[in-house]
DNA sequence: AAGCGGGTCAACCGCCGCGAG
DNA sequence: CCTCGCGGCGGTTGACCCGCT
């Protein structure tokens, strides 16, 4: 017997979300919040699966989403906490606020990884290619993950993650947060009054992101044990 | 202009942990 | 203590886009 199926797939539809399902999603979760992920679909009229109207809220139609490319800070930060936590997306997305662990999963296998390589990193262990071959071979555990965080650190410092690569400067950053989904502003148009009495969090549109990616964030100071003092991360 | 290949990202799948009964 | 159901997580897939030849 396998594994029973997380909904019934009679009649349940896949694929992308057409406005109209985002819509329903939306206006559903405005007004009854989500009690049950699993009634969701039922009550809010969708032929979706529950897990997946979880996902479509949570990375995509969630109004505190932060939406557009990484600002250089956030990406700095991401590789630091990647070089602690390992795979652990969900994590490292609770230290970006208004980032998803799927986002930064993408962004991580698609970008970041190359860019590591392309340094002379390697983006599992966080520590230097040829020196990583060396330390294998000699059975080394010397080298602690504070100290790969130095090395990357000091890459940084030669201007290497900070690279011509990255010529997104912070403003630029955050006029992309501006530049929203067509569809999703036009959602949200309809739900911004309703939105602004239900939620405790802005919208996207009440947020200055630019004082996010455009300002010294603590983690700009070349490091967030703060953060990681701070929370439990298991 | 068309074909191809690489990059990006939304969405799915299946496993895991946790809490309730 | 055990079982079951649910939400959450991470890995993977596939459609779409874009630049290059």
């Amino acid at each position: 017997m396998g594994r029973r199926p997380c909904c019934d797939k009679l009649g349940v539809k896949k694929g992308p979300w057409s406005a109209e399902e985002d819509k329903k999603l939306i206006s559903f979760i405005l007004t009854s919040g989500h009690c049950c992920w699993r009634a969701v679909p039922k009550l809010a009229g969708l032929l979706r699966c529950g897990k997946s109207c979880r996902l479509r809220w949570t990375n995509y139609l969630r109004p505190d989403l932060k939406r557009g490319l990484l600002s250089p800070a956030e990406e700095q930060l991401v590789i630091d906490l990647h070089a602690r936590l390992g795979n652990r997306w969900s994590k490292i997305a609770a230290m970006l606020p208004g980032r998803t662990d799927n986002e930064i999963k993408n962004l991580w296998n698609t970008h970041i990884k190359k860019k590591l390589v392309k340094m002379g990193v390697d983006p599992v262990t966080h520590k230097p290619l040829d020196r990583q071959a060396n330390s294998v071979s000699s059975q080394s555990t010397a080298t602690t993950e504070s100290k790969s965080d130095r090395q990357l650190q000091s890459r940084g410092t030669d201007g290497q993650i900070q690279s011509s690569e990255n010529t997104l400067s912070p403003t630029e950053a955050s006029s992309n947060t501006d530049g929203a989904d067509p569809l999703l502003s036009c959602l949200w148009e309809d739900n911004t009054s309703l939105l602004d009495e239900l939620w405790q969090f802005p919208s996207n549109k009440d947020v200055d992101y630019s004082s996010v990616a455009g300002q010294v964030l603590p983690w700009d100071e070349g490091s967030c044990e703060w953060l990681l003092d701070d929370q439990a991360l298991g």
